[in-house]
DNA sequence: TCTCACACCTTTGAAGTGG
DNA sequence: CCACTTCAAAGGTGTGAGA
């Protein structure tokens, strides 16, 4: 069964549309990522204090290799304490990597707590100082070069352009998404590490927070937040970058994964009792608040019950009459199921399912999970036996251990941890094995499925998709995922799971979000450039995946808002100019506060459009495109009149200098992909970036002479 | 719908202890 | 020196009142 799925990998290449990146080189993207031009790379940024550091989770070893690289050709000046203004000289030290064969396959690790989740409509707090996720989101890693490097990255995007609200049990869109917050990577604080040490454990993310707080864009409360809007509905990605160091980031091979399970939406309160029950039985932390045990929860019952006891005596007295003792358990067994969400909104049967008896429920109920009645229908066919082993495992990992017991618990957990790596690589999970019947779809109970698209999980498109899709997988499920309707050929799909080059971007798949957000971090990035005389971007090679898949005008939100981006439009992805200055994402650390930061970046204080760019965006190599073509010919026909429009209004287009033209051909011509591109076009790739940077530096020296 | 203080809990790391 | 235990601080939870 594992083998008739395709991974939930993206594989977009090379650096000429790395998802970070802008069609630059390393030098150029250094230079964003070192604050210069804000926030290409939202996880990177500079520090208040001089010295430089990175948001998220960035390690020593990146710090390291960072500083070592700003010793050796970066030059960093500090702006008090604010971003330092990085030009940037040539980074010669920077080879192409050689390309050695690695065929990455990632295992969502606590599939089946996802997925219990899932089922009933995920929900994740957030809050102004930040809130992890859970379940946490941890992967397991198969098939890469045990030699290579490579930086694992995780973001959260808009998985739609819906803002939802919970009404009478269940999540349904309540008009428009908000305007999307910057987001920024989170980058693994172990990367770079071997393809080995990856390997050898799971990599987990629960670091990353989730806050609302919008004066958090620098990182300043939490470096580890990302932005999210409340009510609004996510989508967790996964990123393999092939590199050896935080500087080839920008131009190396990247994988990007999506697991379907993992969406949820982000609300300040829980609204799902069955959601908050979940949580409380497991997550360790919540242990205070279940039914079983001595927690908080337990107590309050017990001293409501004493109450109502009292209560009951005292009315027996005062009425002289007894009452029977059904009245009293009646009211008792009322007082029970009022206090207990499990019971009230889940029933028996579930409360069984989620709450685990004893404290074992911590180490063991997460792997032994015991779902519901519909649990059986829980795409759990793709689970093996192996699976079913990784996931007692995961129970020890969610679940607590007495402090006395944290050696020996810590060794069991690396004993199974390696024991994991021998499991199977990653089964994806694919619509074709959920029922529609497995989730509840407020769609079924709204007829204008058009206008409230549901949450449920049955108009999940899978990013597997497989040819024998089963027929529910109709073109709605696609566009949730900015898929038009032909775009689920198998064709496409093939290029999933087989060893050609797949060339589809990221943002194709799923999500206006996806790009919204990168693109956001890359406004400030491409306006910079653009003010400083060095080239824009291709919008040639930007705007050809989006030129691929169809016209904007009928294109789903997502795509309309990609094309839109990619042709350089400071478009947010509700029509407007993205409300939040993208250089507040950048500089993040940068700031103490947000105003001076900015007010203070040379760049920052000019006027300049803000403009944007698609990170994700697919250079218009023929053999790329011919690709897309091939698996998406309904959206061939229309790529030529989008690239026209898009030209024509492009502000970008419209500021390109001399300069830029040169650029923007050369940029256009090293669409690389991982699998395809020959070290020749790589160091041809090299050679023209360092080309452009020469100009690059320039310009920004004169630019400094004259900003502050 | 959001924020905050709160109690409860786990996690983490330092210090202490004994073999 | 090592393994183990104890302890305290830090930090992760959901709750519920109030805005």
């Amino acid at each position: 069964m594992s083998f008739l799925m395709r991974d939930p990998v993206i594989q977009g290449t090379s650096m000429a549309y790395h998802p970070f990146l802008p069609h630059r080189g390393p030098e150029f993207a250094m230079s964003a990522m070192l604050g210069h031009h804000p926030p290409f790379f939202p996880a990177l940024a500079l520090p208040h204090n001089g010295s430089l550091s990175l948001p998220g989770a960035l390690g020593k070893p990146i710090m390291d290799q960072l500083m070592g690289a700003a010793e050796s050709g970066l030059h960093f000046s500090s702006l008090g304490h604010q971003a330092a203004a990085a030009h940037l000289r040539p980074l010669k030290t920077l080879e192409p990597e050689e390309e050695v064969e690695d065929d990455p396959k990632v295992h969502l690790e606590a599939k089946e707590l996802w997925e219990t989740f899932h089922k009933r409509g995920t929900e994740m707090v957030i809050t102004k100082s930040g809130r992890r996720m859970f379940p946490p989101f941890k992967v397991r890693c198969t098939g890469l070069d045990k030699k290579a490097k490579y930086i694992l990255l995780m973001d959260i995007v808009a998985a739609d352009d819906c803002r939802y609200k919970f009404h009478n049990s269940r999540w349904m869109v309540a008009g428009k998404a908000d305007p999307e917050m910057p987001k920024r990577m989170y980058i693994h604080p172990d990367s770079p590490a071997t393809g080995e040490q990856w390997m050898s454990k799971v990599v987990n993310f629960h670091k990353l927070k989730l806050t609302n707080n919008i004066s958090d864009k620098h990182g300043f409360v939490s470096s580890s937040n990302t932005i999210l809007n409340s009510m609004h509905k996510y989508q967790p990605r996964f990123h393999i970058v092939r590199a050896n160091d935080i500087l080839k980031l920008p131009y190396s091979t990247f994988r990007t994964y999506v697991f379907p399970e993992t969406d949820f939406i982000a609300v300040t309160a829980y609204q799902n009792d069955k959601i908050t029950q979940l949580k409380i039985d497991h997550n360790p932390f919540a242990k205070g608040f279940r039914d079983t045990g001595n927690g908080r929860r337990e107590k309050r019952k017990q001293l409501a019950l004493q109450s109502i006891r009292s209560y009951e005596e005292q009315q027996k007295k005062e009425n002289g009459t007894s009452d029977d003792s059904s009245g009293e358990q009646a009211s008792l067994k009322c007082f029970d199921q009022a206090s207990s969400p499990a019971v009230s909104t889940v029933g028996p049967p579930n409360l069984k399912d989620f709450c685990e008896s004893d404290e074992d429920s911590d180490d063991e109920s997460n792997g032994n999970l015991k779902d519901g009645p519909d649990s059986s229908k829980i795409s759990t066919t793709t689970e093996d036996g192996k699976d079913r082993e990784a996931s007692q495992t995961k129970g020890h990992q969610f679940g607590g251990s007495d402090s006395n017991g944290r050696s020996r618990e810590s060794a069991r957990r690396t004993e199974k941890s390696q024991a994991d790596s021998r499991q199977s690589p990653i089964t994806v999970i694919s619509s074709t094995t959920r029922s529609g019947e497995d989730f509840k779809s407020p769609s079924r109970d709204q007829p204008k499925a058009d206008e409230c698209r549901s949450i449920s999980k049955e108009n999940y498109m899978p990013l597997t998709v497989q040819t024998d899709s089963s027929p529910h997988l109709s073109q709605s499920h696609m566009h949730h995922f900015g898929f038009p309707p032909g775009f689920a050929g198998q064709q496409f799909f093939n290029h999933l799971g087989g060893a050609h080059p797949f060339l589809l971007h990221p943002s194709q798949f799923n999500m206006g979000g996806a790009f919204s957000n990168m693109a956001s971090g890359m406004g400030p990035l491409l306006a910079a450039v653009s003010s400083a005389g060095v080239s824009t971007m291709d919008t040639a090679s930007m705007a050809s995946p989006s030129q691929s898949l169809t016209g904007a005008h009928g294109l789903p939100f997502h795509l309309q808002q990609h094309v839109l981006a990619s042709q350089g439009l400071a478009m947010s992805p509700f029509g407007g100019l993205f409300p939040y200055p993208y250089t507040y994402m950048a500089a993040a650390a940068a700031a103490n506060s947000a105003a001076s930061s900015v007010h203070r970046h040379p760049f920052l204080n000019a006027v300049r459009p803000r403009l944007r760019y698609s990170p994700y965006s697919i250079p218009m190599s023929v053999p790329d495109s011919s690709l897309l073509t091939t698996a998406i010919p309904s959206m061939a026909s229309s790529a030529a009149e989008l690239k026209g429009d898009g030209m024509a209004t492009s502000p970008v287009s419209a500021t390109l200098d001399s300069t830029s033209e040169v650029t923007s051909r050369s940029s256009g011509s090293v669409s690389l992909s991982s699998k395809t591109c020959s070290g020749k076009d790589s160091i041809n790739e090299l050679q023209s970036i360092q080309r452009l940077v020469s100009g690059l530096d320039s310009i920004q020296d004169r630019s400094r002479s004259v900003s502050p």
